[in-house]
DNA sequence: CTTGGAATGTCAACAACACTGACATATGCT
DNA sequence: AGCATATGTCAGTGTTGTTGACATTCCAAG
């Protein structure tokens, strides 16, 4: 495990990428991408009074409008304490609208206004803007890879909400 | 920009992968791939009186033992009073040493006691083991897009650091 | 040798975002 | 009627980040 070259012993090409060092690489280079990945739609929401979590919870409602708040809570992994301080603020300020439900009267579901469409457009064009540029230097090829290594990486909860939201998507 | 089809529309093969629903596809894979990659280290943390920030001040200081709280300070990304709450508890804990430096008094090198460096294997082979899975199971070539993209994603900045810290490791 | 600036450390206050635990309300199901 | 579910809310706490202000130490230029 802490040998320095798993797996390279055996076979200098195809298993060249299993060192530590090759690892460590690996994990420096998701923590420091991360951090472009939401450079620019917190610098957006630094000017207003809403964070990093308004601007998921609003992603969300956007990808799969008229979701629960169950559902919600599921996606983005947190408490409902921590989860409706977001959503009450949102829901205050007239970004997302807060429907019962017709079926079942204790769901509640949500849905952006129109100005919770506008804001999730600015942010979403920013973070998409960077996404769009580095999808292109990198190629087709390169952004398959990409996908594939990040849902080996998830665990087995988020890669079934991760699939069922590609799926729903296109 | 936000036509939901940028590219398709003159080859389906090539510049398919830059449409809307492409690129928020892989925003997704981020979101829940992050949350893959630091759950392994943070349960660790968890039971301990520290967090994921204590994990990257003591990732860094043995990826680069010796390094000035300066230096640190750039690799992260954060203010000095953020890292001096961190390191503050790591060097009472003992799990960091601070040196005052040999040509330059005024700063200070850290590097990890054995403790320390006990803690970081913890961590490390923690998160390592994740990477390594994934990694294995997505194959060499799909690594390497993995790492382009990535790379592709930073700002240009942290790509430096990124690189510097990648040369002097190898 | 004095002075300016750089590197570091520290204090205080604050904000965002997560957590736990407890409790209330409305609704659905058996 | 009674239990479970979905949601909301209040109170308290912890980690991590921020600003702003200030002290100390020390190098280097004048």
């Amino acid at each position: 495990m802490t040998d320095g070259r798993a797996g390279s012993i055996h076979n200098g090409e195809t298993l060249l990428f299993l060192t530590d060092e090759q690892l460590r690489q690996g994990i420096e280079a998701m923590f420091f991408a991360y951090r472009g990945f939401t450079a620019d739609p917190d610098r957006i929401l630094a000017d207003m009074a809403y964070g990093r979590a308004h601007h998921r919870a609003v992603h969300f409602i956007n990808r799969a409008p008229g979701t629960t708040v169950n559902n919600l809570l599921s996606i983005l992994g947190v408490t409902k304490q921590s989860l409706n301080r977001v959503l009450r603020t949102l829901i205050e300020d007239g970004l997302v609208e807060s429907r019962v439900g017709e079926s079942d009267k204790r769901e509640r579901h949500l849905f952006l206004t129109e100005d919770g469409k506008a804001l999730e457009q600015k942010l979403s064009d920013a973070q998409r803007a960077r996404i769009r540029m580095a999808f292109r230097d990198a190629g087709p090829e390169a952004v398959a890879g990409f996908r594939t290594v990040l849902e080996a990486m998830m665990d087995r909860e988020m890669h079934h909400t991760y699939q069922r939201l590609k799926d729903s998507g296109s």
